[in-house]
DNA sequence: AATGAATGAGCTTTCATTCAT
DNA sequence: CATGAATGAAAGCTCATTCAT
């Protein structure tokens, strides 16, 4: 169930391939099997091979490593959701690219990133969370400017946030779930949850 | 924001009255609001007035103590949820007793204990996620057997299990933003999720 | 291997029937199968049959407990050892009650006691250690009494503290491998141990 | 009476001159004078001049520690067993030899460490006693191979297996009481000690 | 950059002892 | 005398971090 080395994981988009990224590789997964309280920097030495120490001088501290695997996961998933925003000039349009963009954010290449992201917020350290929130709220920003559109269009009668909360909750709940070779694809879920949002 | 003592917090109704209760509720609490790892014995000890070492005569081990937090909130939830369901007779009816009955679990008089149950799941021993993933198949089944019901009238065109996992997560996520002082009553919400689930 | 309940070890004859000689019992049991550390205040009650809390009743501490369980041990096994040197006249003829008398003691009715007034000595307050040791050098002396006058009958060559060390070594040591139902009968071993000590 | 950094103690051959070595020296010393259960870490860690939990680093656990040092004690006093059996062809004289090589085991160079493996072999896990027991039945075969030849000689007319209980009974015994500045060397004592087994 | 031994604070848990009932 | 909840000190052990090599 849980990978011994990092080899034996697939490969997390939003990190490179230098040392520096398959470290934040090896924590992002450890970080969301485990917790990140339970992932201790010995075990993340071993599982990127290489001696505990020595993860000090690629980061400072371990919440320098957790807060860069959000931020590097959401600078990532930003700018794909924006690219889906762009990719039509109808809201409806609109939205069903960035449902369909943020399901395979957590459910597909880097969801164990955005696992973390969600997961472990609260093991931030507070001024780093600071810096995190203000990206994630120019993510959600993306979110609620299609959400609006579709209010004045009348396809969306509630509040925009409140819409965005119940949507985003479902959405990303998905990862406790979903199962790429289960019963249903990606697309279906997001016609899935499309139809849930509009009529 | 974080409370420092027991007296300090509204009381969480699944838990009695007794030093044992208040223990639990104290658990909950801090559970809730620090995480599980982060949260010690010690500061626990405090939080309800006592030392701590003596909370190992009512608990074998910290461990036992979030496992018994879990059991005595699905025990009450899953007791409020099939009142909620025996409520009426009429699918769609039920649905909404559920969603409004859910909601005030998780937003309301047992709020800190369902997110203790729903985050912290992973830190539980393996045997005891074996004894309380029973109970959560059993609250789940009264979910599923309404659903059921509403795809045989043709009000929900969807998989059952997905369809409620899609709702679970949009109801759960509740509990990172909803505020009952806030500019929407639960009442309202528990509309607008009806809304999303049936048309 | 060990037992469980005060009902299951044969009694030692060191100690009375009343509630305080029970708990001697159990004591001397337990210190003799697990050690005096290794043995807690709890286990002991629960294995008399009263909580741990009551044994302060009897006794001022643990240490007290085990500070009595070796004085009627002494007491009593001193008295043994008098008794048996007393039976005859001829030098030879005690030392060979006084094996195996001491091999009764060590083997036999209170052989766990014994075991424990041996083993548990560095576990006696330093106070408690300096009674005692005033009777253990008591029964020594009967001991030496007895060898001295065999130096004298030329049967022991060797200065009689000495000798007696050697002896008390090879027969306390029993304790650790004789069996009575075993291929030996005492009486036998009492024959090997006199060999040893006389030509 | 008790040292109280590693410095004042003499060295114990069995052990080398590493960090590694140092702290197996420290804890057969410690639990030597103490016994294991009343030696802490943190006492350990004192007398050997490291922090308790760097001991951490070299060991598992303090069974770990124990359990070392009764292996690197059994090695070693098995080599010196076998040496001095290959000293000799005559059965009389290899008994002299295996017991003088006890004597000094257990009386010098590695006496403290002779003790622990004696005394404390209850404090042993289960798992780690097979293994050391495995080591210390070879260790008691060298002494029955002699024992059983001088039998077939005549010179010793009982069960090898019980003579050398009692034999060894005496020999370790003399770990309480025998002092290299007394009235009696380690040489007249094996004279002594062979006495008492041939005639 | 990497190593790996060392740090030291902090963790969960144990346990002899106390004391109100 | 007995109970059993509570105490509080101390136990074994963990772990992020440092630093000389």
């Amino acid at each position: 169930m849980i990978a011994t080395s990092i080899e034996q994981i697939p490969k997390i988009v939003c990190f490179d391939d230098s040392p520096r990224g398959r470290l934040l590789q090896g924590a992002a997964y450890l970080f969301y099997k485990q917790g990140y309280d339970k992932t201790t920097v010995r075990q993340l030495g071993e599982f990127i091979g290489i001696q505990s120490g020595s993860l000090f001088h690629h980061f400072k501290s371990k919440d320098d490593i957790l807060a860069t695997v959000m931020e590097q996961t959401i600078i990532y998933n930003f700018a794909r959701l924006k690219e889906a925003a762009e990719r039509s000039a109808d809201p409806e349009q609109q939205l069903r690219h960035l449902i369909k963009a943020e399901l395979v954010s957590i459910t597909g290449d880097t969801g164990a990133a955005m696992a973390v992201l969600v997961h472990e917020w609260a093991s931030l350290s507070k001024e780093k969370q600071a810096y995190i929130l203000k990206m994630r709220n120019e993510y959600e920003q993306v979110w609620l400017d299609v959400i609006e559109k579709l209010c004045v269009q009348g396809k969306v009668k509630h509040d925009a946030f409140i819409w965005r909360r119940l949507m985003g909750g479902a959405i990303s709940w998905t990862v406790t779930w979903y199962k790429p070779e289960g019963k249903i694809s990606l697309d279906e879920l997001t016609e899935m949850v499309l139809e849930m949002a509009v009529k």
